[in-house]
DNA sequence: AAATGCAAGTAAAGCGGTTTACATAGCGAT
DNA sequence: ATCGCTATGTAAACCGCTTTACTTGCATTT
């Protein structure tokens, strides 16, 4: 591979003149620029980014940890995350942590030998203080879709509270009023907004919201079908259930179809998320969508902020919807 | 941060020294050893990598394009290379081309910048010469999944044709005799093999291939609801559909969904993947499985033989296999 | 006592760029 | 004839690490 300096005597200038003229440092004739031009063509030459970057401190790349890239969710913020950075010319290095403390640990450690510009980070599992004590010493983070409790860098969440609070309504204003809610761990900030929301509905619908039906544990399948098998094998049941995430919702539905009953037939649910197989699954999910294309951009936005040191909200909240399909319907009369 | 002469300083060696008993090619005496140690320690010394990529040419990071992130079944092949070399302290940068050939040659052109020791490659869309002329001058590269023909590196395939043939069998087990195929671009070579899988169980059960009903276009969900839109209309319409992706098949089941009728009561459907939604969706879709998992590490292991010059097979094929759920029912005795 | 060999290192160049500070030529003004 | 300015560059250090070739001191052999 052709070096700078292989261009520089092909143009017979000096490398100096070859990289201040690359990088628009300076303004040359324009014959010289042409030699540099043909020299640059003849060799094919490209920069090397390694030198670039040890030489420069900048890497024009940043790393994005997910708890898991197979989880479509994550998959598609990424992408997102991705278009926005190709626009403006960064590299974007996807760690996936199988949503284990200690993979989150090496992929921080591994970014700061990468030597990356910056950071976006997505958890889905509460932070003991670890993950907030890496974060500070990283600088030029930003956190996207999850909290990580007491580290002051920019946020991108959506409206948790209002996603659940939409969800609970329409259960309630279908008729059901025996309604259960799956969701992660009860450390975790969007789990405890979107019990929050789900709690207002009630309250404000004046419904009890019973403790034993609110199950917390970690936002997987695995738990959303243990979850509601449980509950199925309850007596009297809940006649509806708010899942905290679509990957609950999945799992909470694999269970229910087991069990030989159908949703909605026998049990009403909501998902959160609208991950792009929501709609596909039997039946298609009724489901608060949150806006995976913005929220990647968004989060991006805020990083390059943090970079530049321009001034960017510290929190930023996006708006969810609640999209109707067909894992809902009308509670059916009590038999008194 | 710390350097290496920082280290070497604060241990009273030579920078020489440290590096050389850090990569383990100096024996020195446990005192000094302990000397380095304690140093290192002290100062939270973490060599760059930037520089000791620059110095010794080698990155230990590879990179895997795919064409869509977002698609789990690549998602899930990604997160199976990410494993297999992590394992070897590998890093893997992962590029998502959309599907569009501009971007994967840029992904190609970032690769040769970035400076990465190998590539493992996935597309799914024809070449046309373009991609086979930039991979030739790649080097290090392995194919996953779907050829690029013309160029001389190894590949690890999954058993396409008898995937094929094992799912058109078990069409044709059940009763079924007129059998339409979607598949993706006719030029792709998995698209011809599968065609031929599906034409040998044709012929060896004596039933006659339709040319009209070979649909060929490419392995989106969007073209397998079309697909399906179009084969609903025709009369007699066919009794079942080989989609030749899960992708296809779930646009097909939605085409399906949407003109009232259901799989498998008035159509039999079986995918091709398995990818991990399949049994989510609604039926849980009959499909050819690709072991996945198997896919991703034999990829990474293939690169490994490439880069150090170890012999390895040219062409390597997994075995597939049929899982039966419940998207395909015996067909219907024929009203004579 | 000189030669030999080994242990325990080190000096310096190089990877491919960037950047700071300086150099030279040509030209108009005085 | 000289001064100073602008345009057009250049030399050399540096980023942090690796590696080749060499040095130094000491114990052992002859």
């Amino acid at each position: 591979m052709a070096t700078l300096n292989d261009v520089a005597e092909e143009a017979g200038v000096s490398p100096t003149a070859v990289s201040r003229y690359l990088n628009n440092r300076i303004e040359l004739p324009q014959a010289t620029r042409d030699r540099i031009d043909a020299a640059i063509a003849k060799l094919d030459y490209r920069p090397n980014l390694l030198a670039k970057r040890l030489s420069t401190g900048k890497t024009e790349a940043i790393s994005l940890v997910t708890p898991e890239i197979a989880n479509p969710f994550f998959a598609e913020l990424a992408a997102a995350v991705e278009a926005e950075a190709e626009r403006h010319g960064y590299a974007v290095y996807i760690s996936s942590t199988g949503g284990s403390r200690a993979k989150e640990i090496d992929a921080l450690n591994r970014l700061r030998d990468q030597h990356v510009d910056g950071l976006i980070m997505m958890t889905n599992q509460p932070d003991d203080g670890t993950l907030a004590r890496l974060l500070k010493g990283a600088g030029n983070v930003v956190l996207l879709d999850e909290d990580v409790p007491d580290v002051a860098v920019p946020r991108v969440f959506v409206e948790n509270v209002e996603g659940a609070y939409l969800a609970a309504n329409h259960l309630i204003e279908l008729g059901h009023d025996d309604i259960a809610l799956i969701s992660g761990p009860a450390e975790l900030f969007s789990v405890r907004e979107r019990l929050a929301g789900f709690e207002r509905a009630m309250d404000e619908a004046r419904l009890p919201v019973r403790a034993h039906w609110i199950l917390l544990k970690d936002y997987s399948r695995q738990f959303g079908y243990e979850a509601m098998r449980w509950l199925l094998k309850q007596s009297p049941r809940p006649t509806a259930v708010l899942a905290c995430s679509d990957y609950l919702a999945i799992g909470a539905l694999k269970a229910v179809r087991e069990a030989g009953l159908t949703v909605p037939g026998d049990i009403s649910l909501v998902g959160f998320d609208d991950m792009p197989f929501a709609e596909l699954v039997d039946p298609p999910l009724t489901t608060v969508r949150q806006p995976i294309a913005d929220m990647g951009r968004i989060a991006f936005e805020r990083l390059m902020a943090v970079l530049n040191k321009t001034p960017a909200p510290a929190l930023t909240r996006l708006p969810v919807e609640l999209v109707v399909r067909k894992s809902v319907a009308p509670a059916k009369r009590k038999t008194n």
